[in-house]
DNA sequence: TTAACATATGAACATACATTCATATAATAG
DNA sequence: CTATTATATGAATGTATGTTCATATGTTAA
């Protein structure tokens, strides 16, 4: 298989009008892979804790950290992912910075993601 | 910081009662495992195209090889993973192995994370 | 200014993972 | 049976990533 044209796979096993419809309606490559980088940022442990207790109330880093049961630089860390991938925001409050989800939106695809696992 | 009680942390910066609650919220260990497991197969870029494809029709490896523009073998081993997740299944059919998506959650899930990347 | 504290970040290390290659398995045709 | 084809899989390799440690940055108070 691989790249090679094969004349009988075409006809047989490839489906020539399947694979150039399926073709059409391929997702573009960018936004394929931004979609592949906001899952993989959601695929880690630790940051789907602090997505889900985030869900709930704005924390501080701190509380944050107190929380999940996680070093204080391994929350920042991630947290600096989280941002990255616009799945939070921060504000500023003296010595402390308070984070919560960036919007409605990322609470849904977690609540989706943990009926998935939930359910069947 | 890390995991030494500090008093005056616990007091201003830790908030005890919001803590607490967070916690009492948290999400079990086992359910954020699973959740972080299910979206980081989908953080993999020809696992979504892989998936994308497939929201649309049931396809054959040789087909979703063609389709994306990868190598029977990676197809096959991504296929692996997508099944061990229960994101997708199969049915035999002579020679040909035929993909389809589990469930429709899984094009919601799709759905989402194309929309959160799309969107803002 | 200095001290204390909350948060951020660079480096290092260990682990996980995606692809390729080669080969195995499974099904069909002759 | 053998040959062919579709799919699956084990091993190897290069790359990405999560945590820890040490340290830096930024804010407030004295």
């Amino acid at each position: 298989m691989e790249k090679r044209e094969c004349a009988f796979c075409t006809e047989i096993c490839e489906h020539p009008q399947t694979i150039c419809q399926a073709k059409a309606e391929l997702l573009p490559e960018k936004i394929a892979q931004r979609v592949a980088e906001t899952f993989k940022v959601l695929g880690d442990i630790t940051r789907v804790k602090i997505l889900q207790v985030l869900s709930k109330r704005e924390l501080c880093v701190c509380d944050i950290s107190a929380v999940i049961g996680m070093g204080q630089s391994a929350v920042s860390h991630q947290l600096r992912t989280l941002r990255n991938a616009r799945l939070v925001k921060y504000r500023r409050e003296g010595k402390m910075v308070w984070y919560s989800l960036d919007d409605e939106h990322i609470a849904g695809l977690l609540a989706q993601g943990i009926e998935h696992v939930e359910h069947d």
